[in-house]
DNA sequence: CTATATTAGTGTCAATACAACACCAATCAA
DNA sequence: TTGATTGGTGTTGTATTGACACTAATATAG
């Protein structure tokens, strides 16, 4: 009817090296050849949204079953060059220990933290804001700090998943108590050896219920 | 290139009657003729996707500069019967003066009240849900509340309107302290005769900050 | 084996925010 | 003048928050 476009844009978060960092695809063709780029396209003609971003996660990265929530949808008329395209983009956060396998066929994928990123395709780099923005909001009426470790992790990672979200340091104590008196998690009997002092691993209590939504 | 289409829907609240309403408007057509649907309509080819819930609020409420934000996007393939259509939904918030000017062309214009919704269209019924968790959300750290009510209003209005927003009462005077100690509005020196003891007006001291954002 | 460096783990106190609660004031109508 | 209605005001106890410093367990270097 209309020659216009929906694609889904997935800002895919995890922790690496102590802060958060987003993965971006180096484009190979025109326009922004060179430039990086979300993971992301096209929906499909019979495909909802959230399936296609799902879809797309899955195919670009090789990641599944993570947490994705829908960010905001962009549709300025001349965000891409090549004609009417909308996007609605997603943001997806992953636990460091399933990264990346290989089955990746984006051929130059690659971790970049926040404070580095390189020259961004289209709008991206305002989607990329989004995304912080509204993870960091969610923080602490939310999941969204667990779902960026793996199954049992120290109260030190957390906090420091929580601080490099935030992007400011917090008191350990203070830290430790919030966290331990909203019951959300439990220790495991296992420690993590850490070179020096051994750490407490604690789980997620999940009872299904990752904040307000939308 | 497909036979894809982006329309915007757009949830319009006000308060009437001390509860929140919402402009529904009666389908003529099929599907779903009879039943009553949120004004909206399709995303034009040059024209952005917020230029579009922009116009379509103009045109089928005759209602203009408003609080209107996105709210989400709705993309299952069997939302509309007739054929793909992806919706991006929008809320908007407007005083009861300026309401519904009768330069509204869509014939069955008519507010509803929340708890007392008829039959709606497609999912339009989640809409409104989504639109409703939304607000209720941003009621306490951005300035929604004053977007429901006109210039000057006295706090008793201003609490009817938080307390339709959350749909429970609130006391009086942690009411009036929480909103004054935020020093978000300045008394006008006029009163409002209401019958009995004139109230106080205040007025909303705009810091170009509607809160978080996204 | 001892000393040192490193990360884990813990409690108190003061300030602030929040919830519960009841009466007087100004006006209008009868 | 009285009664009904809506506007307006403070205090007190409790919970939450932020600031702050030391001990414990381990690994490594001497």
């Amino acid at each position: 009817m209309s020659n216009l476009q929906v694609t889904v844009d997935i800002v895919l978060f995890t922790i690496i090296d102590r802060k958060l960092q987003v993965l971006l695809i180096r484009r190979l063709a025109e326009p922004f050849r060179g430039s990086y780029a979300l993971p992301g396209g096209f929906v499909l003609e019979n495909e909802s949204v959230d399936a296609a971003a799902h879809r797309e996660l899955q195919e670009e990265t090789g990641v599944e079953k993570v947490f994705l929530e829908q960010l905001y949808t962009f549709g300025e008329p001349k965000r891409d060059p090549r004609g009417r395209v909308i996007t609605v983009a997603y943001y997806a956060l992953v636990a460091n220990s399933h990264i990346l396998r290989s089955g990746t066929d984006a051929a130059d994928a690659a971790w970049f933290s926040l404070e580095e990123l390189p020259e961004l395709a289209f709008d991206h780099q305002s989607i990329i804001e989004h995304a912080q923005l509204r993870i960091r909001g969610k923080l602490d009426y939310s999941n969204v700090g667990f779902e960026l470790l793996p199954e049992k992790f120290t109260l030190t990672e957390l906090q420091l998943v929580h601080e490099s979200i935030i992007g400011e340091s917090l008191d350990k104590r203070n830290f430790r108590r919030k966290i331990l008196q909203q019951e959300i998690i439990e220790p495991s009997n296992e420690f993590r050896k850490t070179g020096r002092k051994p750490a407490q691993l604690y789980r997620f209590i999940d009872s299904s219920n990752d904040g307000v939504g939308v």
